[in-house]
DNA sequence: AATACGGGGGG
DNA sequence: CCCCCAGTATT
């Protein structure tokens, strides 16, 4: 078999089971393609079961362009609390204000010009156009790289920007006559649905016949892939602060800076504990008044005087280069040295909030998880 | 080419 | 516990 008729064949069989098997998605519901945008970074390192809650409040809470850029970004981000990688957010928002300005709202449909804008890479911009305007261009994505690496048996390393283009190319050379949306959809579909990173299921695959990974035995060696790095430990102190008086059954929240990991999001108040702190570093802080003592020192300097009570939780999370293993600790706020009510000299990334007004500020999930903890624990007593 | 940037699901 | 995932921007 030549290859052209390889290929061929691939691209028939593979289009003609998407027709038969595709999944209906929300987005798959229109060609409206500031929707297919929206999917589309949604879906940058997430899964589907995942997005769909999120796209539903998105477009109803965002039907239009205008509204996204009319939109305050806090209430952008709010929407995608919980979703991760918040600069696809804050940069979703930047283009559809670009979009809304200088193309009147209509998403471009020329590679130059959609990729021009932010947080659109060469992946997203190959999905919406062929996607949204059925142009032939490429959306190579993780899904789309394992299936071609097995059926064509590539062992080129994926993480390789080299590799990507290659098989970009690849790609391209694929796409059936007019059918550029389904055609990069089936390629996605067939990497989620049978072509998975583990145990393919091989037997319903539609190219199974001339898969040569298949042929060789290798469907579960392919794709090739470097090992990434472990995430660096770090040891974090955070305070829970409850508020008294005007502010009895709040807590104090802060809000990050304007660039880096979880911008702009909210949080506990917090601080690094260094790892010279080592034999400090129990499951339960309760005997390690120095650990409160460097919380305390480090909240100082932002002018917020606090008393540590108690140790109230332990609490790990994992993002994908740092793992924060962090004790949570109950303060109350140190009389006569701030105002504790109306806010005076509370610098303005700081708020006091219960249950209720934490509606109106995005966290991230392990905030967000010992917060809840925190106020179920009040109203249970 | 390497690193920063979240979070959850599944074997 | 480890690996994976509908990637992009920065350095």
């Amino acid at each position: 078999m030549d290859k052209t008729h390889k290929q061929q064949y691939f691209s028939t069989e593979l289009l003609s089971w998407y027709l038969r098997h595709r999944r209906d998605l929300p987005w798959r519901r229109s060609k409206n393609p500031y929707y297919i945008w929206i999917s589309e970074v949604m879906l940058q390192q997430t899964r589907v079961d995942t997005v769909i809650p999120y796209f539903h409040r998105f477009v109803e809470r965002f039907p239009t362009v205008q509204a996204l850029a009319e939109a305050p970004e806090e209430d952008v981000l709010k929407l995608w609390e919980g979703l991760g990688y918040y600069s696809r957010a804050r940069n979703l928002q930047g283009a559809v204000r670009e979009v809304h300005e200088r193309y009147e709202g209509t998403v471009p449909n020329t590679k130059a010009e959609i990729s021009s804008l932010r947080g659109v890479g060469p992946y997203t911009a190959g999905a919406i156009l062929s996607i949204a305007y059925n142009k032939p261009e490429p959306a190579v994505d993780g899904n789309v790289m394992r299936v071609l690496s097995r059926y064509f048996l590539i062992e080129e390393d994926i993480m390789k920007p080299k590799t990507r283009i290659l098989m970009e190319k690849l790609a391209q050379k694929l796409i059936p006559e007019g059918t550029a949306g389904d055609f990069n959809q089936a390629l996605m579909e067939l990497g989620a649905m049978v072509c998975k990173p583990r145990s393919p299921i091989c037997l319903t695959c539609p190219v199974m016949e001339h898969c040569a990974a298949r042929e060789a035995g290798m469907e579960e060696e392919l794709p090739i892939k470097k090992k990434a790095k472990p995430p660096r430990p770090e040891w974090r102190m955070a305070a829970l602060i409850a508020g008294s008086g005007d502010h009895a059954g709040k807590v104090l929240i802060r809000q990050r800076p304007q660039e880096g990991l979880l911008a702009r999001m909210w949080e506990l108040p917090h601080t690094e504990v260094p790892f010279s702190y080592k034999e400090a570093q129990p499951s339960s802080a309760e005997a390690v008044p120095v650990l409160f003592d460097l919380l305390v020192e480090q909240l100082a300097e932002e002018t917020i005087g606090v008393v540590p009570e108690r140790w109230f939780m332990h609490a790990e999370h994992t993002f994908s280069h740092i793992h924060w293993d962090m004790q949570i600790v109950l303060c109350s706020m140190e009389p006569g040295v701030l105002p504790t009510d109306a806010g005076m000299l509370l610098p303005t990334h700081y708020q006091w909030v219960d249950s209720k007004a934490m509606e109106a500020y995005a966290f991230p999930n392990v905030f967000l998880k010992i917060l809840n903890q925190y106020f179920a624990s009040c109203s249970k007593k």
